[in-house]
RNA sequence: GGGCGGUUAGCUCAGCGGGAGAGCACCUGCCUUACAAGCAGGGGGUCACUGGUUCGAAUCCAGUACUGCCCACCA
């Protein structure tokens, strides 16, 4: 054993632990093991992310979660791995060959795809080291990529698969579409964020000349590629316009009045111009009327040859303010005003999406989303906090068909494939030969991609080897615990649920923990643009990995964002450093313990005192408190358990309590119980803190007497039913007396006597038990309280003038000969009276209450009773100091 | 427009039917040989507001006021 250095410093320490773990393969699942499987799978960062906040927290709460049940025994398996992130990572490389003055098109789809594989080779790997340097217990040997060979057979799978149900369908359809991105998007991937737009109203001519309609619109550029003008068919203004043509402005074209429910009489005119390419409601109108979809714009949302030649090529914001002058001028513009309005924008790049004709892939989802509804209702998979239950059914209640194909190049390809010659869509496992219904050899294989979160919902099973039957698919699924973030709550956990039953017929995980968002000290989102992002590890450095898991942890209290301050951090750093300098204190004291190889077994209960009766009934309740908050998710209430029990039971009280068994001048016998009793515990917290500070607790661990290679393989020190160390008396008697070092200390602060000054302290002990108690404990008190002497009486005035406490075993007074402000002295006593009689008064008026004897719980009335008795006596027996301070 | 949260000490937050709590910050005194990243002591709150339920409400219910978030195709 080697006694520990004099600061804690965990950058000496964190990665050789690290290190020392993965040597032992303590992070490998062993799938054969026979014990219980806890499963995790990470949810998979992006190939192109950098840790940050959100990551760190997730994966902390994993870790923990990881350690706990590994020590506990379980045959824990943390299936770590990285998502291919199809947009993020295009954009990424195409910056890069934007620098290199190159770009996507110019190198062409294979070489752009070869691009990213080896940009991924080189800087892919980056997340995972950072987990690593987070502790993250991750079982590496089972990494896995969503775009890797193995993966992409899965989506292979399961897009055939659904295909073949009829669960996959192709069509043309109105999509959100980015222009920048230039691809389709799904619902979820547009943000809508309101703008401030105009809403114009034009003036449509009927054919004949003979007067007109007015539509409203906040997209004039469309009106190009109007198709009819719509109406409600109840609307009496516009009865006879039904059936009517108007001619369209700017073009030679006529296009119809339609009656149809969908018009909303009362918004602008009533009567709206319909554009079925470019709006989702004008394309459902348009299906009802069997309109013409005239696509006005392209891929980039710039004008195309559809629209009359003056706007060809112009964008779509060129254009608008091109139509509204022209039409202007022609006098078809009636009016302007401003208009707020949410418009729907690129999650990725921002851009303003525009609804978009195209042919796409969709995933029919309503029959999914009614099993995966099903699963979380009747608590097959259970959400905590559980209130996202909401969120989520109303999600599932309104979903619409999920648009998986995007115009991408980096992901993976559809499994399908076109026949030149017939035209005909081939959708297999295998690439065929040759076109299945002409014969035709010459296929075309689809274009797009998938959605990256096609491949992300198949990730509980799709890591574990699906569509094979393996082994670890066979013990591994369904898994244990999710712990993700809100944001994805829809993108992804909806997903794999309804993934996981659709194709393993059961639920991808039991239990989903949502974590919160990290925000900045003063509770704003932490973003790029606003500068007050926090880098993790930057944090790990400056602190150690293990200060930022526990600020993390403490601050994890469900349901709530984190306002992560550095002033936490600097204070559980503090902790940590705590801990620290407790072991070293132990260590140091650990006489012949520390060579010993065997744990000491702790010394008979007889012999045991009543302090060390105390903690060690102290540490059985933490036991119960801990375990019961890792099965719960409360790592805030274990964290804190965990703060409190160290720092101000162990070190502030503990500690000090032994301090006198192990002086020079003290017993061998009251030295080795000392010694055992301080280690015992000591380690039994280790045991406790090391899921939320691993590397801090098995530095520690080390360099006490040989215990073995690793404290990460446990066993965790759970809780017991009647654990025989749990000690009401010892618990009760200690609290008394160190109420009575409290009343003592306040005392001499109270009154400015130097702290080193040794004086001496009479107490009249309430009742015999409490002086018998205090008779033992004499040396106890002495000590903490820093006294000369401590003693027993029945007169208190005996030495002169006192400062006189009440405590629960008695009452107290420090002579102060010549010193004590007799005034002072009466103010503070008078003070303290009024505070217990504001207190009494609580709970003596419910006790005059009739109805609360009567009505309220017999224990509830009984305790209000003691607590009455008690105060009432404190008060007595101050009221006496009091005037005996007023005597002669 | 729907839905979900939050409002408790100067700050950040626990507590969610029976004596108002923690950490940090603040004030006072201490370098007491584990730790000044420390020790001891202290001040500080009509628990947003209004009603209701109850013997009893920070805690449950209803409403109000702020505030945050999610979802939504009204041109």
């Amino acid at each position: 054993m080697t006694v520990l250095d004099k600061t804690y410093e965990p950058r000496r320490f964190e990665r050789t632990w690290y290190e020392h773990w993965l040597q032992l393969g303590l992070f490998t699942a062993d799938p054969r093991s026979g014990r219980p499987p806890f499963v995790m799978v990470i949810p998979p960062p992006n190939v192109t992310g950098r840790l940050h906040m959100g990551h760190a927290l997730n994966n902390t709460l994993q870790d923990i979660l990881a350690r706990w049940r590994r020590m506990d025994g379980d045959d824990v398996l943390w299936l770590p791995g990285t998502d291919h992130a199809g947009i993020a990572t295009q954009m990424v490389v195409d910056r890069m060959l934007q620098q290199e003055g190159t770009s996507r098109e110019a190198l062409g789809r294979e070489a752009f795809v070869a691009r990213v594989w080896k940009w991924k080779a080189e800087y892919g790997g980056a997340i995972i080291e950072q987990l690593k340097a987070l502790g993250a217990s991750c079982d590496w040997t089972r990494e896995r990529f969503t775009l890797e060979p193995a993966l992409s057979e899965a989506v292979r799978e399961a897009f055939v698969r659904l295909h073949e149900e009829g669960l996959i369908y192709r069509g043309e359809y109105i999509v959100n579409w980015c222009p920048r991105c230039r691809t389709a998007i799904s619902d979820l991937e547009v943000i809508s964020q309101p703008v401030a737009g105009r809403l114009f109203r034009f003036f449509y001519p009927f054919e004949d000349g003979e007067g007109g309609i007015e539509v409203a619109t906040t997209r004039p550029e469309t009106m190009l590629g109007d198709t009819a003008v719509a109406v409600h068919p109840e609307d009496e203004r516009y009865t006879d316009a039904v059936g009517r043509r108007v001619r369209l402005p700017l073009t030679d074209r006529l296009i119809p009045v339609i009656a149809d429910a969908y018009v909303d009489r009362t918004f602008g005119t009533g009567a709206v111009k319909v554009t079925p390419a470019h709006d989702p409601n004008d394309f459902a109108m348009g299906e009802r009327h069997a309109l013409p979809r005239l696509r006005v714009m392209d891929d980039q949302a710039r004008m195309n040859d559809a629209v009359p030649a003056p706007y060809r090529g112009l964008d779509r914001f060129e254009a608008r303010q091109r139509v509204v002058e022209d039409l202007k001028l022609g006098g078809f513009l009636r009016g302007v005003e401003d208009h707020l309005h949410n418009v729907g924008h690129c999650q990725r790049c921002g851009t303003i999406a525009e609804p978009f004709l195209s042919k796409q892939w969709f995933v029919r989802v309503a029959p999914l989303a009614e099993a995966a509804t099903r699963a979380v209702a009747d608590g097959r998979v259970r959400f905590t906090p559980g209130h996202w239950v909401n969120s989520y059914n109303e999600w599932m209640g309104k979903i619409h068909d999920w648009c998986i194909s995007r115009q991408l190049w980096w992901g993976h390809p559809i499994p399908a494939y076109h026949c030149a010659a017939c035209g005909l869509c081939v959708v297999a496992r295998e690439d065929p030969p040759a076109c299945p219904g002409c014969r035709a050899a010459k296929l075309v294989p689809d274009p797009d991609v998938l959605d990256t979160w096609f491949s992300s919902a198949l990730w509980p099973f799709s890591t574990l080897g699906w569509p094979h039957k393996t082994e670890d698919l066979r013990r591994y699924y369904p898994t244990t615990t999710l712990v993700t973030g809100f944001d994805i709550l829809f993108f992804w956990v909806a997903r794999m649920i309804m993934m996981g039953l659709r194709f393993m017929d059961d639920i991808p995980f039991s239990r989903v923990y949502i974590t919160g968002l990290v925000r900045d000290a003063e509770g704003q989102k932490m973003s790029k643009t606003k500068g007050n992002v926090v880098d993790p590890l930057d944090l790990v450095e400056r602190y150690g990995a293990d200060a930022l898991r526990f600020t993390l942890a403490a601050m994890a209290t469900p349901g709530s964002d984190l306002p992560l301050s550095e002033e936490r951090m600097v204070g559980y750093r503090a902790f940590a450093n705590k801990l620290w300098n407790a072991a070293r204190f132990v260590l140091i004291n650990a006489g012949p313990l520390a060579e010993s190889a065997e744990p000491p077994p702790l010394p008979p209960r007889e012999s045991l005192t009543l302090q060390e009766r105390w903690i060690l009934s102290r540490l059985a309740g933490l036991r119960v408190d801990v375990d019961r908050a890792l099965s719960e998710f409360r790592f805030d209430e274990m964290s804190n358990a965990l703060y409190r029990f160290l720092w101000h039971e162990y070190c502030d009280w503990f500690i000090e309590t032994e301090k006198p068994s192990l002086l020079p001048g003290a017993s061998d016998a009251d030295a080795a119980r000392a010694r055992a009793v301080l280690l015992h515990v000591l380690e039994e917290v280790l045991r406790l803190l090391h899921p939320v500070m691993p590397f801090l607790t098995e530095e520690i661990w080390q360099r006490l007497p040989h215990r073995g290679e690793t404290i990460a393989r446990g066993p965790w020190p759970r809780p017991r039913a009647d654990d025989p160390a749990l000690d009401v008396a010892a618990e009760r008697d200690m609290d008394r007396l160190m109420e009575i070092v409290g009343r003592v200390r306040n005392l001499r602060a109270e009154v400015n006597i130097d702290p080193g000054r040794r004086v001496t302290v009479l107490v009249k002990a309430r009742d015999q038990a409490t002086r018998t108690l205090l008779a033992s404990q004499g040396d106890l008190v002495r000590t903490l309280a820093r006294l000369e002497a401590l003693r027993l009486t029945d007169d208190l005035g005996a030495e002169g003038p006192a400062a006189r406490a009440v405590a629960a075993a008695g009452d107290l007074a420090l002579p102060l000969t010549g010193i004590l402000d007799v005034d002072a002295e009466r103010r503070r006593l008078e003070k303290e009276i009024e505070r217990l009689e504001k207190e009494r008064e609580g709970h003596a008026s419910r006790l005059r209450n009739a109805d609360f004897l009567a009505r309220a719980k017999p224990e509830v009335v009984d305790k209000v009773r003691g607590i009455d008795r008690e105060i009432g006596e404190r008060l007595d027996r101050l009221q006496a100091t009091l005037r005996s301070l007023q005597g002669p």
